[in-house]
DNA sequence: GTCTATATTTGGATAGAC
DNA sequence: GTCTATCCAAATATAGAC
């Protein structure tokens, strides 16, 4: 019933799939609260009624919605992470998978987007089914960052659990403050590693320099 | 009107208060969509209806929630950093900073949480008359930062305001996956500030070291 | 100040014609 | 597969008694 991406579900169905793109489209926008029903049936070319012919509520439109979001973000990260030579650093990795992550999120799709703007704004029965695909995303990142600290490339007083909590929530923030038409990914994918990998401080922190 | 903190409201108008205390509570823990006026009124010990005597609207009993909680986020910051000594570094004031942010979130204080739950549940309208104050609280960390930024505290690579909006947000975040419960908020502070001030990673960069 | 009762609107969902 | 028509529930808001 339920697809779990949109490469599985192929190119039949195309009226389906419409249906999905354009609340796709909305709920990135509008949020969860203010796409109707009837919003979604208007965008799509259709009358609220005939959605049910397709769909058997609006949760389930909102779970495939979700559910696809994530899939594509696990997608590209994964590519990005395969593509990386064997000699390539954890360092180097990391730095390979947050800028696809910011990449997924900020280049025009509004399944991914949509994904992270709704996602607190759902019922929690909604939330509850697509968890499970959620949580297999966060688990590639777990296994990275894990085995960094694992290898040593981490500080000994760092939590890789708690780095990933830290790290992920604050790339998906980016879509609330980030406008790719004012500068590339690249710049703030940049960023992201910088200060997560080195700090946002110049010089040793042991050097101490008075404030004012 | 609105009022803008609590502290400008004294004590008077306490079932006035009494319902924001109620609604915030409710807010926090079920979202801005799952709470309505009836439940904010049985909470309350009153009726629906009687909640008009006191607000206008929803939307008012709703903006005056979120300005409160930003209020005393910020109250609660500026008093962190004006308590340093003169001789305080700028990382010393960052991380006061930091942790006075995350006790203000987490030490179980109902406004300062559904601030950062429901902002981006609430509709634009509602958004926007708070946003004011929202700004000037940002200002705060803005000035800081820039003032670290100018005084070559940060890498120059560093854009004070990239970090101020990757480091808020991700503060913010914590509410999402910290429970103060099973631990101390000084333990997320420190990784915080570590991990902004001097990055994850334990090694000088150029040392290369090989994946798995 | 709080109540009861109700107006009004909106949105999810269903039934049956075509 | 899509339409029209409609049901039903829930929520904000108002009016007037007490």
């Amino acid at each position: 019933m339920t697809e779990i991406d949109d490469t599985s579900a192929r190119e039949e169905n195309s009226s389906r799939r419409r249906i999905l793109d354009c609340a796709a489209r909305l709920f990135r926008h509008k949020g969860y609260g203010a796409t109707s029903l009837r919003d979604i049936a208007a965008e799509s070319g259709m009358k609220a009624g005939s959605l049910y012919y397709h769909f058997a509520s609006k949760d389930e439109i909102v779970i495939d919605i979700l559910n696809i979001g994530v899939a594509r973000v696990h997608d590209t990260v994964r590519s990005a992470i395969d593509a990386l030579a064997k000699t390539a650093t954890y360092a180097d990795t990391i730095r390979a998978a947050i800028h696809a992550h910011l990449r997924a999120l900020h280049e025009a799709d509004d399944y991914t987007s949509a994904n992270v703007r709704i996602f607190g704004q759902v019922p929690e029965t909604v939330r509850d089914a697509h968890l499970a695909i959620r949580r297999a995303y966060e688990e590639t990142w777990s296994k990275l960052l894990t085995a960094a600290f694992e290898a040593g490339e981490l500080r000994p007083t760092m939590d890789p659990q708690l780095v990933l909590a830290l790290l992920l929530r604050s790339l998906n923030a980016s879509l609330e403050w980030f406008d790719p038409k004012k500068g590339p990914v690249e710049r703030i994918a940049a960023t992201f590693s910088e200060l997560v990998l080195r700090g946002a401080v110049d010089e040793a922190p042991a050097v101490a320099k008075r404030r004012a």
